[in-house]
DNA sequence: TTGTACGCGTTATCAT
DNA sequence: ATGATAACGCGTACAA
C-alpha cells in the first residue's frame, strides 16, 4: 500500500515518461526510438532516460498504427524432425529481423485449421506460412486478397493465390526408385504417403515413372498407400512380405513410413539389406547409425526456410505490387548408405 | 482509384462498423464479444453485422486495454526430439486456450536469449516458458517481478522465483546405471551433458550414487563431459574405447550423446549390447528399432506440457497470490530394450 | 528539429 | 440492457 504500483503487476513505463524524464516531448522520442534524427543532446537525455526507466517499447501499440504487426502465423500439421528443422531456421531467421513467429501444429484436423486461420486473423499477422491443404482454401484465399501474403510449403494444394516452396519430390522419388533398378531389382514395393495430396501423390509419380522409364509394369501389390501413417506402414509391410511373390526393394516416401516398415521387417526376422532393400524419405541423423546405414532422401530443410523469409521479405516490402505467386522447387539430396543391394535373379 | 480500399490490403472492418450496421453502440457489440448478455434483438442483429462484414475482433487492440496479452513466449535451446514434442503438446493447449504461443529457440546463445527477452519483454508476454539457465537469471528475475510469471523446465538455474517443471534426473539415471550393475557390469562409463548446468549436473550424479551405492570407486577415465554435444561423444567415445581398460557399459545423458557414441561404436566394428551395454537418456522411434533395440529412458512429454500448462492457468488466474514458486519434478519411464547384457568377468 | 493533437480498435465506466 | 465517452501507448501529420 505505500509503494507506487497499485496492482500486483507494475505497469511497464510508457513513452510519456520516458519524454517527461528526458525533458522533450513524446514525438521526439517517438523518432528517436524509430531512428530518425534527433539533437545529440536530446539523444543521450532520451538513452539515459530509458535505460534508467527499462523503458520497451510496447509492440501491440505500435502495431496498431503501423499498417505492420511484425507477426507471422506458422501452422504445421505436426513437430516432426522435418517440421521441426523448418522451424528452428525460419525462428532464427524471423527473430534477427524482430518478427513475432506463431506457432501452432493442427494435426491434419480441418476444425483445427479453422480455428487457427481466425486466430491469426484476430492477430493480423502480416503473413501466413503453412503446408498446402484444400481444407479450407477459401478461408485462405481470403488472407490472399485481404493482402497477407500466404506461403504453401511442404506440400501443394489447389486453390489459393499462395506463394510457393517445394521439394522436387518426384524427381528425387525417381532418383531413388532408378537406384534400385539400377542394382539390379525389379520387384520394388512402395508404401505411399497419403496420395490425395500433392506431395504424396508426387512421389508415388517419381516412382511410376522410374518403372515406366526401364519398362517395367505397375504392379497394384507392390502399391500400398499408408497414408503417412507409421502404423499403417506397419500393416502394409505385412502385406507385402506375405505375398506369394514378395519384393526385393522397398522405398518408403517418409520417416514415419519407413519407422512403420522397418518394425515389421525387424519383427519378421528379416535383414536389410540382405532380405530387402530400403530407401526413406526424409533423412534423420539415426538412419545413418541404422545396422549398415539407411539410404534416405535428405530434404533441404536450411535452404527451405531460407527460400520462405525471402519471399516473405519481398512481398512485405513491396505489397502494392501484387505479382502472380511464385513456385519454388528445391533439390534434394540421396544419401547413399547400405541398406541397398544389388539383387541377381536367381 | 475506384474503390473503397485506398491501400492494397483492404482493411479489416472494426467494431464501429459492426455497430453501425446493428444499428447498436459500440459498447453492446463488446459486451456481445464477451459473452455479457445483450438482448437478444440485439442479438441476431450483432450475429449478422459480423457475419456479413466478415468482422473478427482485433486481438491487439483488445490485449492493449485489458491487463493480460493472451501471449506466451517460448524459448528452447533447439528444437530436438524433446522439445519438439513439448512444444506439439504445448501448442495445442494454447491454442485451446486462445493463447498466441511465440516460439522461437536461442542455441544456448547468451545474447541470443537477451534478445529474446527483450522481445517478448516488447510483446508484453502474460508469461515466459523456456529452459532454465543462468546467463540471464537479473533480466528474467524483472520478468516475474513486474508480475510475468516464469515456468522452467527441462533445466534448473539458481536466482529467478520461477516456477519449475522438471524430470526425475538424478532417481532416472540412477535406476538406470543400477540396472547396468545388477546384470554384472562393474565397468560403467559416463558420456555426461555439460556437468556445470542443473540437468547435466543431475544426470551424472544419478550415475555417480548407483556405483556408490553398490560400494564401487568411480574411476574418472571413465566419466567424460560431451557437454551433450554429439561430436564430443564421438571424440570422448575414442577415449573410452583405448582405454587399456576400456568399460564394458555405456551411459548416455541425452540422445545426441547416443548418437555420437553410437557413430564411434559402429565405425569401430564394435556390436550392442554383445561388446558394449548400452544406455541412453531421451527415447525416439528409431531407439526400438535399431539392432536389438535401445533401452532408453523416456522423458513424459505430454505431461511436461500439461503441468506447465496447469501452472500458467494459476498463475494468471489469480495474479494477486504471489505464492512461493513451485517445483514439481516428473517420473520417467525406462523402456527396456536389447542393448544391455548381462556381463560375467572371464 | 521539435511540440501538439489526433487516431488506431478495443474495453470499461458511467449515466440513462 | 444500452449508449456515449474516456482511456490504453504509440506514430505522425501539422504547425511552430
Amino acid at each position: 500500500m505505500n509503494d507506487a504500483d497499485d496492482s500486483k503487476g507494475k505497469r511497464q513505463p510508457t513513452i510519456v515518461e520516458v519524454a517527461d524524464r528526458a525533458g522533450v516531448a513524446i514525438g521526439t522520442v517517438s523518432r528517436y526510438l524509430n531512428g530518425q534524427p534527433v539533437r545529440v543532446g536530446n539523444r543521450t537525455q532520451i538513452a539515459q532516460a530509458i535505460h534508467q526507466l527499462g523503458y520497451r517499447r510496447n509492440a501491440l501499440a505500435a502495431a496498431m498504427k503501423s499498417e505492420l504487426t511484425n507477426t507471422v502465423g506458422f501452422m504445421v500439421p505436426n513437430i516432426s524432425e522435418f517440421h521441426a528443422a523448418v522451424l528452428e531456421h525460419l525462428s532464427r531467421l524471423m527473430r534477427q529481423q524482430g518478427r513475432a513467429l506463431l506457432t501452432y501444429c493442427h494435426n491434419d484436423d480441418s476444425a483445427s485449421v479453422l480455428d487457427l486461420l481466425d486466430f491469426f486473423d484476430s492477430h493480423r499477422v502480416d503473413c501466413l506460412i503453412m503446408d498446402g491443404r484444400s481444407d479450407a482454401a477459401d478461408r485462405i484465399q481470403e488472407f490472399v486478397e485481404s493482402g497477407t501474403p500466404v506461403i504453401f510449403y511442404d506440400n501443394d494444394a489447389d486453390g489459393p493465390a499462395a506463394d510457393r516452396v517445394f521439394v522436387e519430390n518426384r524427381a528425387a522419388s525417381f532418383r531413388a526408385v532408378c537406384h534400385l533398378l539400377d542394382i539390379g531389382h525389379t520387384k520394388v514395393a512402395v508404401l505411399t504417403g497419403d496420395t490425395k495430396v500433392f506431395a504424396g501423390r508426387e512421389r508415388y509419380e517419381g516412382y511410376r515413372q522410374a518403372l515406366i522409364s526401364r519398362g517395367l509394369e505397375i504392379n497394384p501389390d507392390y502399391v500400398l498407400d499408408s497414408h503417412w501413417s507409421e502404423n499403417e506402414a506397419y500393416s502394409g509391410m505385412l502385406q507385402l512380405l506375405t505375398l506369394p511373390d514378395p519384393p526385393t526393394a522397398l522405398y518408403c516416401c517418409n520417416y514415419n513410413i519407413a519407422v512403420g516398415a522397418l518394425r515389421r521387417i525387424k519383427e519378421r526376422g528379416l535383414k536389410v539389406p540382405d532380405d530387402i532393400s530400403f530407401i526413406s524419405f526424409d533423412d534423420v541423423p539415426l538412419f545413418r547409425l541404422h545396422e549398415s546405414g539407411i539410404t534416405a532422401i535428405a530434404q533441404p530443410v536450411a535452404k527451405i526456410a531460407e527460400t520462405i523469409n525471402s519471399i516473405l521479405m519481398t512481398r512485405l516490402s513491396d505489397r502494392s505490387d501484387a505479382h502472380a505467386p511464385n513456385t519454388i522447387t528445391l533439390d534434394c539430396d540421396i544419401i547413399l548408405r547400405g541398406s541397398t543391394r544389388r539383387y541377381s535373379a536367381s
